[in-house]
RNA sequence: GCCACCGUAGCUCAGAUGGCAGAGCAGUCGCUUCGUAAGCGACGGGUCAAGGGUUCGAUUCCCUUCGGUGGCUCCA
């Protein structure tokens, strides 16, 4: 729930915007449609209805669904409210009261529960104090609240609010409490700024990875092969090389070491890791190999403990870190599944860092430096940090061993002056752990990077390493993933580049054009010598005409487009047009090279 | 998994109160040899997601399954 009000904002922002007239109109909004829907179903029950970023939701429990044209029907009704211009009045009761006010709704009696023993607020989250009981009336709705408002409806501008769409969502977010229907609606101070928020959605619809991962034949899901796993065709599986390309250099220049591991293992190392006791419910079922069982990783951390196990390990080898680029598999409810960005099979950058204790928090500060360091390459400038500490159902080992690494990691996101905010009880059952998440060209985060302490593992594997007194020693063990896994990566990234990849990842860096068929040999010719000087060039040799073999090659988001006709073949040039429609002319095939060089060289 | 909606050609979509299925793009083949975002024409392509039911007859109505979309819970 700690997300309920502006998922993607810092602790900073998201307060700003509880303080501010857009959130209480956004609040308001949310109440005015309550009294549209109240009035449409008298019997219906309301339950929550908060603001949440860029807009807000009210949840119902009504007694059909709901349709689009019910939508359209309340969104006019709100707009007879709205110029009803009624006043928002607060009024605050004792507990009694408010249950006799509120005798015919469960959701609100449940909450008044919670307000009234004083854990609660209206919205089901965690309060320290006691908070009084408030209501706020307008016109003839009367809602648990405790604001704030507008004065009145007439603060709503009627042309700046929207309903957009019906989902289910659990009670109280809890999935053994029933399914209620959420109307989610948007509301903002002009028009204008409606309008900017519309057509924001629609380009993030035309970003989106699923669409532009087949028009320009990226990749592909099967219902052959099974949702959830990813066919890489060649010009994504050539995005995905390269970006792997770099980050393993990276990592080689970091000081990792690459190791590989199978995909299966026996049921007993899952047993040691503790995997079958926190996480099976994330693994597939085994497979019986000679009457033994085996289980498909969902992790790679219990091969590479056996890898550090396999010998005798003096102080003077760590750190070690070994890296590998791990595909594993993970049951995913069929309703999450989700493009790239939530998948059933994927490949983790993964590694794991087997450290002393006096080297833990300089290697934290190095993973995270590195992390950000990786992530600045592919053009991504804003992190927002999360750190998860102990969950206390769900943690291996005892409260007190989580203390010191849970500091750790608070003490490098410090150190990194990166901002962070705290997520409790969110942590892995191994130990706490620092996410990052990374800003998108329209202002969208995601979730990349997790780099996640772990003292359970080297115990239950029993690691040990031979120290300067001749005596076994217990290192600590840093899980981390930095791109996330390549398919969310990829994902992420084709929606950050709108596909449009720099030079550098670009699949085609340049498609040669030649005009008539008197063209071809010339075309070839400079291909190769493009090709020779590693450039990734294709010729479009179909029967087409320029115009035609130009907008395709637009439409596929080709960094460079080679016009060859007769002038070039004359000037042995090539005419050069970017695929932001500038057209730069001819030159010669060196100047091209030169300006192909720069721009992959500054990853532009 | 849950709630709602959806599934017609490779893609985007039309279609009929139940009576032999259509367009554009893409593809193939011809013609055209062209100067910075779609040249012209012909052809091929569908068990209307799958299975069952109702019916003289189902792509259309009903049920089940599979797959997808938007959310919820969960998450790299």
């Amino acid at each position: 729930m700690i997300d309920s009000v502006g998922g993607n904002m810092s602790s900073q922002s998201k307060a700003d915007y509880v303080e501010s007239n857009l959130y209480r109109i956004r609040h308001s909004a949310a109440h005015v449609m309550a009294q549209a829907v109240v009035e449409m179903f008298p019997d219906g029950k309301v339950a929550i209805g908060p603001p949440i970023e860029d807009g807000f939701y009210y949840d119902f429990d009504l007694p059909r669904p709901l349709t689009p044209e019910d939508l359209e029907t309340l969104e006019k009704r709100m707009r007879e409210i709205v110029s009803g211009d009624y006043k928002f009045e607060k009024e605050i009761l004792q507990a009694d009261e408010a249950r006799k006010l509120f005798a015919d709704q469960p959701y609100k009696l449940e909450l008044i529960d919670g307000l009234a023993e004083g854990g609660f607020d209206e919205y089901g989250e965690p309060l320290d104090e006691k908070p009084e009981i408030s209501i706020y009336t307008q016109d003839t709705f009367v809602d648990l609240c405790r604001g704030p408002h507008v004065s009145d409806t007439g603060e709503i501008n009627p042309d700046a609010m929207k309903l957009l769409n019906v989902a289910g969502a659990y009670w109280r977010g809890d999935e053994s409490r029933p399914m209620l229907q959420r109307i989610y609606g948007t509301a903002w101070e002009s028009a204008d700024d409606l309008e900017q928020y519309l057509w924001k959605l629609e380009e993030a619809r035309k970003r989106d990875h699923r669409r532009l991962g087949r028009d320009l034949d990226l990749f592909s899901v099967n219902e052959e092969v099974g949702p959830g796993l990813i066919l890489w065709h060649p010009k994504g599986g050539m995005v995905r090389k390269l970006t792997e390309d770099y980050c393993r250099e990276e990592h080689e220049i970091g000081g990792y070491e690459f190791v590989y591991s199978p995909h299966i293992g026996k049921a007993h190392l899952w047993e040691t890791s503790g995997h079958l006791d926190w996480y099976q419910e994330n693994m597939y079922s085994p497979l019986d190999i000679e009457g033994q069982e085996y289980y498909l990783k969902p992790m790679n951390c219990p091969f590479h403990v056996q890898i550090f196990k396999s010998r005798t390990r003096s102080y003077r080898d760590l750190p070690l870190r070994f890296a590998e680029w791990g595909t594993v598999y993970r049951y995913e409810r069929s309703g999450v599944l989700h493009g790239l960005l939530r998948v059933r099979g994927f490949t983790q950058d993964d590694a794991h860092l087997f450290v002393r204790p006096d080297q833990m928090p300089e290697e934290i500060d190095q993973v995270l430096e590195f992390s950000l360091n990786i992530l600045r390459a592919f053009g991504f400038k804003d992190f927002q940090a999360y750190l998860s500490t102990r969950n206390p159902q769900k943690a291996a080992g005892e409260a007190v061993q989580w203390e010191a690494p849970t500091e750790a990691l608070r003490n490098a996101l410090e150190r990194a002056e990166i901002p962070f905010q705290v997520d409790e009880g969110e942590a892995t059952f191994y130990g706490p752990k620092i996410d990052l998440k990374v800003r998108d060209a329209l202002g969208r985060e995601w979730q990349l990077t997790t780099i996640q302490f772990d003292f359970t593992l080297p115990e239950r594997f029993d690691l040990t390493y031979v120290g300067e007194d001749g005596q076994d020693h217990r290192p600590y063990m840093i899980h981390r993933a930095l791109l996330g896994s390549m398919e969310r990566f990829m994902g992420v990234l084709i929606e950050h580049f709108a596909g449009a990849f720099p030079v550098w990842l670009a699949p085609v860096q340049a498609v040669l054009i030649p005009i008539a068929d008197r063209h071809y040999e010339y075309a070839d010719q400079v291909a190769g010598e493009l090709g020779k000087a590693g450039l990734r060039v294709e010729v479009d040799q179909r029967g087409e005409r320029m115009n035609a073999k130009i907008r395709d090659a637009q439409n596929l988001k080709i960094p460079y487009m080679l016009v060859i006709g007769d002038r070039e073949i004359e000037a042995e040039s090539v005419s050069v047009r970017l695929r932001s429609e500038e057209n730069l002319g001819a030159m010669t095939i060196s100047e091209f090279l030169e300006r192909a060089k720069s721009d992959i060289a500054e990853r532009i």
